[in-house]
DNA sequence: ACAGCCATGTAACTTGTTACATGATTTT
DNA sequence: AAAATCATGTAACAAGTTACATGGCTGT
């Protein structure tokens, strides 16, 4: 969702076409996540399709340019005013991943741990370096790249900070007798309406 | 890709029909994000399609169960035993969304960054109260559950802390003249070879 | 001439998501 | 009988990703 609304973004500051939406893309987002030619016109087909743009004119170059609906404009409103839900929607590969691992059996969750920490300080060290690397933001764009950069290190810190919390939690649990491993369960549901539990589980509640 | 990798994780355990999978995978990590019953079925097709699982029996009560192959299992193994890469790969849609808007004319980076803020702080209130309901962890799924609950707060707590960091950020850049807004690039890139640039920026560079 | 970028576009594909149809079973 | 759950499955779609075809332009 987020390319498609950054290109709507930028064709709310005036028309443009495809070719150069990617370059401005790439400049605005510190080219750290390169976009691929073809997506932005994908893209273009389905925010028209949607009503949000439409074809302008085509200049003498052979540009065929884009141009932001009202429709458009009302969109990229509605989303700068709106907070970005992540919890609650977005699905974190990275925890789904370690839950599920510490209940399966057979497998060294310390091992998996600590083989992310490594890659993960890796990525925070390259990042570090990145930062370095760049010079006193003069325009807006630098000033992104900049913004982009931080988000990424606060986020690989974060990621470091919950592998060695969860690590000790781990060992903590080791420790205090609670199995490493979850069998699947053995109890087949029966079907039909459940009896009424005192348990508050929501739901798929046997154990 | 973290669906089709849990579940085939889970696999590994055994065969299971369907639903079960679908119940498994919830009691795994703590129903934070719950499963769409179809999205189970197309996962295993897929799955299925890929050489790494198959269809096994089919008991008396109807219940059609999959089983994984070796290629599956080998699957397992890649999974858990290589690290998962967010930067470079995922697309962080809140940086990207503030790196955007930072180069927008007419948007206020402030109130963007205090509503945003705000919605942060909100879920990480709800997380923290969410965590301190959680009794102390008796099995492998309570342990998993408590794992995703501590991420999402890490996570949280990192997003609330480079909002703050950036809005300080900000207005240094205001302070230090930098502006605020990004045009269009106004020269349009002419087509053919361009002339070798001095400056070393990768792609698309004109500014 | 050729290399290499500028530029548009299409087709095929991936995972994820939801709505819907269908029916069995069991409790109220 | 009604309601709710268990259970399987299909169809359509969204967004993103990539490979490919095509051609124009320009500097070497």
């Amino acid at each position: 969702m987020s390319i498609r609304q950054s290109l709507l973004a930028i064709l709310d500051q005036g028309p443009c076409y495809g070719y150069q939406l990617r370059s401005e893309f790439d400049r605005r987002t510190g080219s750290t996540w390169p976009l691929n030619v073809g997506q932005i016109y994908n893209t273009l087909d389905r925010l028209e399709r949607d009503g949000l743009v439409e074809k302008a004119n085509t200049d003498d170059a052979g540009h065929v340019y884009y141009a932001i609906t009202d429709a458009g404009r009302a969109d990229v409103v509605r989303w700068l005013g709106s907070p970005v839900v992540r919890a609650g929607n977005t699905r974190d590969e990275l925890a789904i991943k370690l839950a599920i691992a510490v209940t399966l059996p057979g497998v060294d969750i310390a091992d998996v741990i600590q083989v992310q920490r490594a890659a993960s300080l890796r990525v925070l060290q390259d990042l570090t370096k990145a930062k370095n690397a760049v010079t006193q933001p003069e325009s807006a764009d630098d000033l992104a790249g900049l913004l982009i950069i931080d988000s990424l290190i606060f986020q690989a810190e974060a990621e470091v900070r919950w592998l060695d919390h969860s690590e000790s939690t781990l060992a903590r649990a080791v420790a205090a007798g609670v199995a490493g491993a979850l069998p699947l369960s053995t109890e087949t549901p029966k079907r039909g309406r459940p009896v009424k539990s005192v348990e508050p589980r929501p739901a798929g509640g046997e154990r």
